[in-house]
DNA sequence: AACTCGGGGAT
DNA sequence: ATCCCAGAGTT
């Protein structure tokens, strides 16, 4: 029976949890996947894409036997692509040697960190590892009233001693569950708080100054300016090189002095701290240049792209097939160019 | 320790 | 517009 702090969080934990599709079972394999897609990324977002995937690798050898193109597909708009290459060569090590039994045989797998050893090794096999990911470092700056700017080191030595239970994955996933919806960045619901009698920063009012903030990296911005350029039917892109963004994925080339272009978008997006202005031309022509890849727009289904390109792309389909669109009417835009 | 790597949702 | 998210790998 876990006591104080750690009994307090369980039982709020057993009442109050998110139901969350990867919370139906401890195979490592869905929990893996789940924890891969959750690194850096939200709840909300992840859900989605998990529920897809496991339709698609329903199991580890399924994913083992895809390749590498349809395992980016399947990851595009995820971002962080380098976290789909590494579930694939996870899948392709178990396969062949089976699943780690120890932390420190997790930590030894492609894209696993401390963190996501000690929460797959405390929800799969009970091992009485903490994971500490940026709630767990929160819910602790708050609770002991840490003011320092890295967190990581106290925060684990903290949590080790919560999660020395007979519950140590539900404990890890219960301070995560506490940091995103009540011990949140910004306004915390210390009321509805089930250990804010042990909180530090509660008793002394200072929740809403803790965690200290990180200091702000400067924004760089650049332009982007894209052609898409469309021949006979097919549309020609191009495969991103190593040490490009978005390397091994494909989108569409920069632009370089086309004339005779058809304005398709401008936006923005943001790669980490880069904020691009992007714009896109649509370019028709009657030669397909031989240094592009000319795909239907059936292939350009199933290919990897990053986001970005694939918003290009999509409103360079809604522009052919309006000014295609023929004498009975009936040209449609694809479902897969719907935004 | 500092940097790269995506994209989106909440505020 | 800013923050930050169930981080890992490299320099």
């Amino acid at each position: 029976m876990a006591t104080g702090l750690s009994g307090a969080l369980l039982r709020w934990y057993d009442a109050e949890r998110r139901e969350l599709p990867w919370r139906r079972t401890t195979e490592p394999y869905p929990v893996l996947v789940s924890e891969t897609m959750l690194q850096q990324t939200t709840v909300a977002v992840v859900v989605p894409y998990f529920e897809r995937w496991m339709t698609r690798f329903p199991t580890v050898e399924s994913l083992a036997l895809s390749d590498e193109e349809t395992v980016l597909a399947q990851w595009q708009g995820l971002g962080y692509y380098r976290r789909a290459r590494s579930l694939l060569a996870c899948a392709r090590l178990v396969v062949e040697s089976g699943w780690p039994l120890t932390f420190a045989g997790w930590l030894e797998l492609p894209g696993v960190g401390k963190y996501t050893a000690g929460a797959v090794c405390s929800i799969c096999l009970g091992e009485r590892v903490p994971a500490i990911d940026g709630n767990v470092e929160r819910v602790f700056a708050r609770v002991a009233a840490d003011p320092s700017s890295s967190l990581k080191s106290a925060a684990t030595t903290w949590a080790r001693g919560l999660v020395d239970c007979n519950r140590p994955g539900d404990v890890n996933q219960a301070l995560m569950d506490l940091g995103a919806t009540v011990c949140r960045p910004k306004n915390p619901d210390c009321g509805a708080c089930p250990v804010s009698r042990f909180c530090s920063a509660f008793a002394g009012g200072m929740q809403n100054s803790l965690p200290t903030p990180k200091p702000t990296k400067t924004v760089v911005q650049l332009t982007h300016e894209y052609v898409v350029p469309f021949c006979k039917g097919q549309v020609g892109v191009r495969q991103f090189g190593p040490g490009e963004w978005w390397a091994g994925l494909y989108g569409f080339p920069a632009r370089n002095g086309e004339k005779q272009v058809t304005d398709l978008l401008t936006f923005t997006h943001t790669v980490t701290h880069h904020k691009v202005t992007a714009s896109a031309v649509l370019v028709r022509t009657t030669k397909m240049k031989p240094h592009l890849q000319w795909k239907s727009t059936c292939e350009l289904e199933r290919l990897p792209m990053p986001a970005p390109h694939r918003k290009i792309l999509n409103s360079a389909l809604n522009a052919i097939y309006e000014s295609g669109s023929n004498a009975t009417g009936t040209a449609k835009v694809p479902s897969s160019a719907k935004k």
